[in-house]
DNA sequence: GTCCCTGCAAATCCTTTGCACTCCT
DNA sequence: AGGAGTGCAAAGGATTTGCAGGGAC
């Protein structure tokens, strides 16, 4: 069993992380906590936010852009990412099918998880495209 | 509109990932491809997957391991990821319900396309682990 | 001959890690 | 005091890129 020891930089992360809903990489995060913290290290970030995610209090996805994304929201849910301006906007599994009905007994395995990402163009890209 | 010229190098990339099931990474298909063009650099290979992505003739993804995947297989179809041994499975668009039935008015733009995997064990993990 | 493609190596981007020091408990 | 956490900088892995030479047309 892991000791976990109280660290202002830990909590500073959490918070962070929480009032933002923009799945922020890590280097992104960095960036907010620096203003806080103007000493903080990207290695301090991503070894609390690997932290976090071993401990289940937040997690960690890829969309394809090159870098890890992070997300307070830990329950079941998907992504919708904007191929314009790379915007991560999150989706309620109410939106998408039943998470039962992808089982079926076809499957090569077992599986207990899946992570699912919509590519396209939100609507306020859209509309930017519309007015040009 | 761009010019393509012919490459032996390109030929044996495509050949090489057509034959292969395992869903190679660049390193992956440079080790096969060296066999046949022991002076083939990587850079070269990188060069032709992007390439052949852009062109519509391969489809590049990621499944969360920290590098991207190369598949023949343009049809639209899932994949079964192995926590265990790494291992990635096509899955067809019939095992998962119907592609339309993903988007609903609900969506906050307009998604084309969206990406796929599943995480689980896969059977021969599985059996491996009864035996042991 | 032109210009695309190659091999090579250096550069870049993202992430992890080793080490000496600091701060919880 | 003991050990988890930190900052820093170096290392690591994956991918891209600049450049000079080679090959397709």
């Amino acid at each position: 069993m892991r000791t976990l020891k109280y660290s202002r930089q830990r909590e500073s992360i959490k918070n962070c992380l929480m009032n933002r809903t923009d799945h922020p990489t890590a280097d992104a995060l960095y960036l907010s906590i620096r203003e806080e913290f103007p000493n903080i290290s990207l290695g301090t970030v991503y070894r609390n936010l690997n932290l976090l995610v071993e401990l289940g209090e937040i997690i960690k996805f890829t969309c394809g852009d090159g870098s890890e994304h992070f997300d307070f929201t830990t329950d079941q849910h998907y992504h919708f990412v904007c191929r314009t301006c790379g915007k991560i906007i999150d989706l309620p599994v109410s939106m998408v099918r039943s998470t039962s009905d992808f089982f079926t007994e076809e499957m090569p395995g077992h599986a207990e998880t899946h992570a699912l990402f919509f590519y396209g163009e939100c609507n306020h890209c859209m509309e930017s495209k519309l007015e040009s």
